[in-house]
DNA sequence: AAAAAAG
């Protein structure tokens, strides 16, 4: 017998009330769910029309699902509990500047939201994330999962078993998902109990919704939340960052799904865009703030935005966006923006690979986490066919040009699979689109020094397929679900074995094969080794050339070695050893995939450089 | 060394 949502709702507000709660007991008749209070009466869909809701002293408090509210981890008791379904507990409180009444779907419902399932005509034909993310659900029980630290929750199989609330439980209709993918089954109800997360698993794997959902449920929940007002200042409750643009619009385009009509607002900043428009949306009220760290840091200081009531912060590519470029930027936002400290947010930071070094860095943000990685649909690299090809620097646009006639011959309905070459720097980029051009390929580029206009009018247009040829430099490596992109070109090889990963795992979705052609040269010499070791475990062809220049390179070092099966993009750095002696983070039970051999075969083929990260 | 991210 599954309880809806508001049942749940209004039983353990009652709970609470009755364990002694002095507030005005909310009963069964006066709540209404948020999601149903701004619903436009003019609605397509049945509702009851916003029953004159009691503004003012309708607190309604959520128990969260068994004791999962994310007081309760961090030794949090009931009264804390309470206070932070009230106002917010102490300390998160700053100027004391007056604090309103408003609850913001209400005010927010005056306006009509656009309805995101209605306009993804174009570009993608469908709406249908299962099909355009190709996941391969008969593959699901293969799939393997490595969980540790402290009472890990138990994953879930089906949707129903996590009741996210009958607003999102829709949207997630209209997504057509039917069942969760692997880290969704994981991610959620850890992140439903509280906790804070470290979780590897590729993009396209559904981890966007992973931790929307629990955002957008937990919100709702909280929607009460006093927030202090003063001037133009908004206080957003959660704050997804990722590092490139791009990544930021489709998270957002994602979030704006799962929100719909439940109240919860969206919006999105990033650079290279006209600040005023993003300054009146978000003068229209803000939950989530999706953001690149730029323009964030930008609206801060602008006192535009604050982050004081910030209580979910999700770092999308976390690895990214704590490497060396990126971190002291993501320090500022975290340590030294007025973000309450770990404890009293719930953090949680996704990405494809964690290296040690970065889980290192990322632990200063988390608290008592719980490490998760999910492997790939039907092992690491089953969908895409890697191949390598030693091609000297001289003759890589000949060799690419083959490859593209090649491919040309394989265009279905008229229309060519989409190629994605990447290339190192920005100069090589405009320089070979160029020649492409002068060549009559029809390709276009996205990389750093193009406007945004141009960037996005790059990828629309690649999207297409009306220039089915995109030259990218990383900017586009990472988090991007593009759709039938059936063939990568690693034209230039990068020099991090994990940003290959990224590269590649452009290819492979929407339930195709994928192809991923490296060209390797004198110059990736460095990449030797963890290339022929990860092709190696992932069952792809290893050319004799490649082992021996491999095997040539007989120590380089740290950092390009992966030290992991290929099935995760990482493990955790507390499972080695030199973190941390004397606490037991990964007790037996814990290893929610019920019987895979974690420890066995990990770590053992590199002899994993202990303690280097931390000596 | 390069890329990304603020203008």
């Amino acid at each position: 017998m599954r309880t809806s949502w508001a049942d749940s709702v209004a039983n353990s507000a009652s709970e609470n009330a009755a364990s002694g709660s002095s507030g005005p007991r909310p009963t069964r008749a006066t709540y209404i769910p948020p999601h149903l209070r701004n619903r436009p009466p003019s609605s397509d869909f049945l509702a009851p029309p916003p029953a004159a809701p009691s503004l003012g002293n309708d607190r309604v408090g959520y128990g969260g699902p068994a004791g999962g509210s994310r007081w309760g981890g961090g030794g949090g008791s009931a009264s804390k509990l309470d206070s932070g379904r009230l106002g917010y507990g102490s300390g998160g409180r700053g100027g004391g500047g007056g604090w309103n009444n408003r609850i913001g779907g209400l005010e927010r419902g005056r306006e009509r939201e656009v309805n995101p399932f209605d306009n993804d005509g174009d570009a993608e034909p469908a709406f249908d994330v299962q099909e355009n993310t190709g996941i391969n659900f008969d593959a699901y029980e293969d799939i393997p999962v490595e969980t540790s630290g402290q009472n890990v929750p138990p994953p879930v199989n089906t949707f129903a078993e996590i009741d996210l609330g009958e607003a999102v439980n829709q949207n997630i209709r209209r997504c057509k998902y039917v069942k969760p993918t692997p880290v969704q089954r994981n991610a959620i109800p850890i992140l439903l109990a509280g906790r804070d997360l470290m979780a590897c698993a590729q993009t396209g794997s559904g981890k966007t919704a992973a931790f929307c959902f629990p955002i957008i449920a937990g919100i709702m929940r909280e929607q009460y939340v006093q927030r202090p007002h003063g001037g133009r200042t908004v206080y957003p409750l959660a704050l997804i960052l990722s590092p490139t643009r791009e990544l930021s619009c489709q998270i957002h385009d994602e979030a704006k799904k799962f929100a719909y009509q439940t109240g919860v607002k969206v919006v999105v900043v990033y650079g290279g865009a006209p600040i005023n428009q993003q300054l009146r949306e978000l003068e229209r009220g803000v939950d989530v703030l999706v953001a690149t760290p730029g323009r964030l840091v930008d609206l801060v200081e602008r006192a535009r935005v604050s982050l004081q009531m910030i209580r979910y912060l999700a770092l999308d590519e976390a690895d990214r966006m704590l490497d060396m470029g990126f971190e002291p930027q993501i320090r500022k936002v975290v340590e030294q923006m007025n973000m309450p400290p770990c404890g009293r947010r719930q953090t949680m930071l996704f990405s494809a690979t964690f290296p040690k070094e970065i889980q290192r860095l990322a632990s200063d943000f988390l608290s008592n986490y719980i490490f998760l990685a999910v492997g790939r649909v039907g092992s690491s690299t089953d969908l895409i066919v890697q191949r390598v090809e030693y091609v000297h620097e001289t003759d890589k646009r000949s060799h690419l040009m083959d490859l593209l006639h090649a491919q040309r011959e394989t265009e279905v309905n008229g229309k060519h699979s989409l190629t994605l070459v990447f290339v190192e720097t920005k100069k090589g980029a405009d320089s070979l689109e160029h020649w492409l051009y002068v060549n009559k390929f029809p390709a276009t580029s996205i990389h750093g020094d193009r406007s945004q206009q141009e960037r996005e009018m790059a990828l629309r247009s690649f999207k297409s397929g009306k220039t089915p040829i995109l030259v990218a430099t990383d900017v586009a490596a990472r988090g991007l679900d593009i759709p039938h992109v059936a063939h990568v070109v690693n034209f230039d090889l990068p020099n991090d074995i994990d940003d290959y990963v990224h590269r590649i795992g452009r290819t492979g979705r929407a339930g195709k094969t994928g192809l991923a052609t490296a060209f390797f040269n004198e110059n990736n010499l460095s990449l030797a080794r963890p290339l022929a070791d990860l092709m190696q475990e992932s069952n792809q062809e290893v050319p004799a050339w490649l082992t021996r220049y491999a095997s040539r390179v007989s120590f380089s070092g740290g950092k390009n070695r992966r030290s992991v099966g290929a099935r995760f993009g990482g493990r955790d750095m507390r499972r080695d050893g030199s973190f941390n002696r004397g606490t037991d983070y990964y007790g037996g039970g814990n290893n929610s995939s019920g019987g895979y051999g974690v420890s066995a075969g990990y770590g053992g083929g590199y002899n994993p450089a202990v303690a280097s990260a931390w000596d």
